[in-house]
DNA sequence: TGTACATCAGTGAACGCGCGTTCACTGATGTAC
DNA sequence: TGTACATCAGTGAACGCGCGTTCACTGATGTAC
């Protein structure tokens, strides 16, 4: 192999932990393998452990990278409370519901990342946070820190109802779920 | 082995069945093995396709149990609204956050309920169906037909909430997202 | 009443496989002289 | 300018282990005679 640029080895691990989102989200974290991972990102197996720990060393930096890309996107959105309800249509669609693989990780990953180690569950709360308070700022800009117990419900709906709407089988009843959550986030946030 | 009486099969299938439920939940579904399983019913791991035809059969029965024990549930609380108080309340506590092997399937597994074969997902859709009536009859016993929208915003928001919960690292933090769903699942009820 | 046999829930060892992890090695480059 | 060496990201085979699954066997009982 060359020698790379300095800054070679850190775009490989950014490469790794993009890819293993994608992955975790789509089949799970228990789900995906290490080989399955680096493959993903276009190596083998072995160089893995040149770049983390272990694999839960690789699911904190994940979970970690998912939250900020999360926030991020809050910044993307038009400003208040438009934007947000641009977010819950675009949140409860068929379209995030059948891509988990790109889509939000809480929804894809709350239950798993309940019960993985501490780390990775600070790598979360961190990040939950940060999302809240994105939430509560275009719910009440004047008074964000009243809003705050909105913002947990308005999110936690948001997370239970895709998932409820991934779980069922059949599409119809699927669909109507998103379509009702749209109803029922647009009434909460009110 | 002795020659049993007609049922004992099936009574021994059935604590299969409900000791994998608490370990599903407690462990999650991939990380839960059929040896562990299986021992949890005081048997060895080769019994266990005298049983089931496979691990995703057990995955389906398991589901339909689960879901099947939750709508049963409804049954001995208060009537009407009254009683969906008590529940969001006692679903909303630490101590149900605390003890995921012996709470809501849905709060434990949803996520990874949605990534399950189509047999566990139809038996999922069954349960949740159940549910959801029950929760309509008592937002509104007269037309439960027009509440079912707003029963499904409060079945996912409680699914969130607890899932949020166990997810943050901080104690302080997920008791606050506990109380805070409280009041937000007593004010969408409204 | 006593013996031989059929039943069948459960045992436990073994199967191939993929897991997370380790490690001796590769090979393209920059550096030293 | 040309050659020898150090660097180091990445390779790929191997480790022990637990997975889901299979199967020959056990042994306590009820039944047949």
């Amino acid at each position: 192999m060359a020698r790379y640029a300095k800054e070679h080895k850190q775009v490989t691990r950014q490469r790794i932990i993009e890819q293993a989102g994608r992955r975790f989200k789509q089949d799970g974290i228990d789900g995906s393998g290490i080989s399955t991972l680096m493959s993903d990102a276009g190596l083998t197996n072995g160089a893995f452990y040149a770049h983390f720990a272990s694999k839960d060393d690789l699911v904190a930096n994940v979970v970690a990278a998912e939250l900020r890309s999360q926030v991020a996107m809050y910044d993307t959105l038009r400003p208040g409370r438009l934007g947000l309800e641009d977010l819950i249509r675009e949140y409860l669609s068929p379209g995030h519901r059948d891509e988990p693989g790109t889509g939000c990780p809480s929804a894809a990953l709350l239950d798993e990342i309940g019960r993985c180690e501490d780390a990775t569950k600070e790598a979360y709360s961190e990040g939950a946070k940060a999302i809240l308070e994105e939430i509560a700022a275009r719910l009440a800009p004047g008074d964000p820190k009243s809003a705050r117990g909105k913002a947990i419900g308005l999110f936690s709906m948001m997370v239970g109802t895709v998932q409820l709407s991934r779980a069922l089988s059949d599409q119809k009843s699927a669909d109507e779920v998103l379509e009702q959550g749209i109803e029922n986030a647009l009434a909460f946030m009110r």
